[in-house]
DNA sequence: GAGTCAACGATTTTCGAAAATCCGTGTGAT
DNA sequence: ATCACACGGATTTTCGAAAATCGTTGACTC
């Protein structure tokens, strides 16, 4: 039935999580060319479900494609850094801002559940602090999504869920360099705090403050 | 060399036009199947370019799929039309002020260009008033990215240029049902004079009215 | 008569090879 | 020495058919 593999989709599908896990884990860095040969050995599978998963991948912004050039993975640069900051500021907190002020007691409880979710494993890996752990990036995705769930908006929330894996390489980065320094427990607590508390603006502009330290810490890496 | 098509790009870049443009001239219906049989024979290749545009197409809301069930058109509702148009509000809106804020002479100059080609030919067709001229649409397309080009932002615009595509079968629908009525080439030129007069809020405010009767005006039809 | 399940037809999904394209190299002319 | 151009290898893009999957029909049991 399934070929060695009970995933239950389309092989297009498993394609589209290696090659992503490969590009957020690092295994592949940014601006490297991306050649069909490679990637089929990598999933073990024909070039037709690999072109279908770059494609999605082009849309969400992990790769760029030169006609007759080929895939390769988008790179960093602090411009995009920036611009994604911003953009995720305006969306997801707009997203953020209607969610507080419609959001029932479902919404409160499935934020209440995905943020306990989250404080219940650590950030980093033990063995290598530098490197975050898999799990905990997974809740921390399910736990801003939770923040923004009941804006009522289907576009403002698939804009947001884009920026947010989008900026992922970017987090990821800014783990190995700065380490545990910053709180982000805590200020991850307080989101979730002003959101029950229905502060919309608090809640507002403590997720723009959020969004625009991460930046921040990263500004200095980028000029070196 | 190229095979009778003498486009310069790729295949799966002909088929992404031809079904989008089907689409929105409404040779298929939404809701419709996209069966591959027919779309094969539609773009005259075979299945993989087909894929592959049809990937590019979902990533823009213009088709969904399922999986092992193929594609199909996406379907209009009003709560869609609203969704769209909140959206469109917010990050257009942004990203105009920043536009109007930020823009140089060249970018009064582009904008100028591109309302006047779009002011110089009418907006409906003359032999079927009810059907908007696929000429018009594209400089009115330009027009609006004029408008924002210089907000500094990738991805705001990015975001600003799938939002536009994907209110382009609502607008359509639009001026078949109100035909001229309203005066939209009044509305464009007003908000092309805040804009060069460095008026941002007014600007702002015009964008989003203008983008709310188009919304109004559909209103009453998805309620029959 | 209602429900279950197996086989069929229609369709998507995937494969492996062929065709087209691009990039770099080397040759020859100015 | 510089430039233009053609050739060759590497890679993408496309093809046409095979394999897998879904929905449905129809027979069979309870």
């Amino acid at each position: 039935m399934d070929q060695k593999k009970p995933g239950g989709r389309t092989l297009a599908g498993d394609a589209y999580e290696a090659i992503r896990q490969s590009i957020r884990t690092g295994a592949v860095k940014p601006g490297d060319r991306l050649r069909f040969a490679d990637l089929q050995a990598l999933c073990g599978m024909s070039v037709t479900p690999v072109r279908e998963a770059l494609a999605r991948l082009t849309a969400e912004g992990f790769t760029v494609l030169d006609d007759h050039r080929g895939y390769s993975v988008a790179s960093l640069s602090l411009a995009e850094l920036r611009d994604i900051t911003a953009a995720r500021q305006l969306c997801e907190g707009e997203a953020l801002r209607l969610s507080v002020t419609k959001g029932d007691g479902d919404w409160e409880a499935g934020l209440v559940a995905a943020h306990h979710l989250m404080a219940r494993i650590p950030q980093a890996r033990d063995d290598i602090p530098s490197v975050m752990r898999e799990d905990w990036e997974a809740r921390h995705a399910t736990f801003h999504a939770a923040l923004i769930a009941a804006c009522g908006s289907p576009i403002l929330l698939e804009i947001c869920e884009k920026l947010f894996s989008r900026a992922d390489r970017y987090r990821r980065l800014s783990v190995s360099l700065t380490g545990g320094a910053r709180d982000v427990t805590g200020e991850h607590r307080r989101l979730m705090e002003l959101a029950l508390a229905r502060d919309a603006e608090g809640a507002v502009a403590a997720l723009r403050e959020h969004y625009g330290r991460t930046a921040a810490a990263l500004e200095g890496f980028f000029k070196a």
